[in-house]
DNA sequence: GTGGTCTAGACCACT
DNA sequence: GTGGTCTAGACCACA
């Protein structure tokens, strides 16, 4: 279900972060199901329960869960996500970084824009195997 | 010369060195052409020199400058650079993240696909006004 | 009858002890009329009887309710409601902490009692709702 | 200079929180002036350092603050605070529901308007005090 | 059982 | 020195 990579430079609680939004976005955790409590997960992932805390608290934050005390955490509708500017402005300054890294690197303007054609086709596949998998299930 | 923003979450010598590959790369920075000696820039900017030396070091490490002991610091052929692997897979998966949270804050195939022509289109401005810039001086 | 929002910060006890009062207050309970037993509001809000209890129980120590052992709950006599000067200093600090972070916020005095206002005749509309409603029952 | 008290209902984290921004909204704390370092609040407080950086994130997120790895945490300009509608509906709900616990108390309208001016009186002076005491020192 | 807070350490990258 | 992350415990209130 998870997939840790301590060597990361992306720190442990951010990886739960961004897959538990994986798992949200495309619908294999439903509107209002729940979370694997903090203890749970801190156990299958063999990681702090500070650590899977963390993460759950800031995908409060924005929105993809919300939390019942004494009960546990629970996938949000993806109205409640918060699309704030601050975040949008921010991914794009980290596109406009990435881009231009590329082009430093001798990447011509087409080469990018095939990478960015193949990117999108992987996460395209990636998003209806998981449906399809979850489906199955 | 430099926009250094310390309220940015990108560390002061990552944005150092990326203004400084944006110099080389677009020629504003000729070849053989010497840089700022480590203490001089570290007085402009009022940085701690250790900064400015760690984002030579980097930039030598990949190919964009080369010292010479006793002289100094100068722009590298862009035949150097190096476009290793490395950098460019960590630089793919940079890139598939970022797009990923995009999606899930509802942006559509679209969206996105504008966002990022418009970042392009921007990136390309800008480097056409530093070699403008640089060819007027 | 009673609105539970699960979602909400504030813990489901509490809710149920805000709008028993509210029912009390208002007149919706009469003196002396008997509230529904613990099990039987536990099925109707599909919560855990404990957290009921916790609420009954809570009521009764504030004077709102009183119990009679093998015949439930009533709803107290106003006068036996503890106006004891621990609860209203909870309640202006709490007050003040309010008004103190909308000032951190930007609010002006003026947008503040503005607010204050409107929030005040939006209860007393609604306690006047509440009341008629119970009479017309 | 802080005043914590373990024994509140509030966390020790909010009450640091709550604290600063007060040090900081009266402009005890100018613009891009440092705040201690964690680990010197912390020692002061005798709290854990934890405890303090849990504060200073938050009030980094709500923007009265901006964070500079390496070199520490600096007051944010005022224009920076995010004045986002969830906080500001979150605060009328508390300021409904405190409104409301005091009229189930018995409190009359009158008695609740005179008790918001004596609020209002009290914040106003001790804002006044705050700024006498920091420009004499 | 659940999440929320806290302590007392540790290690890392950056300035 | 600074903040950022993480571990390994503990205690509390709530359901």
């Amino acid at each position: 279900m998870f997939q840790l990579d301590l060597k990361s430079r992306e720190s442990i609680y951010e990886q739960i972060i961004n897959q538990m939004k994986e798992l949200i976005v495309s619908g294999v955790l439903k509107e209002d199901e729940k979370l694997p409590s903090v203890r749970e997960l801190s156990k299958i992932l063999t990681v702090n329960p500070n650590t899977v805390q963390k993460a759950y608290r800031e995908l409060e934050r924005q929105g993809y869960v919300y939390t019942v005390a004494g009960l546990g955490c629970f996938a949000a509708s993806m109205k409640d996500v918060k699309r704030d500017e601050a975040a949008i402005s921010q991914l794009t300054e980290t596109l406009r970084s990435t881009l231009r890294q590329l082009t430093y690197l001798g990447f011509t303007k087409d080469e990018t824009a095939s990478l960015l054609e193949q990117v999108f086709r992987e996460e395209q596949l990636k998003a209806e195997e998981m449906k399809k998998g979850s489906e199955r299930a």
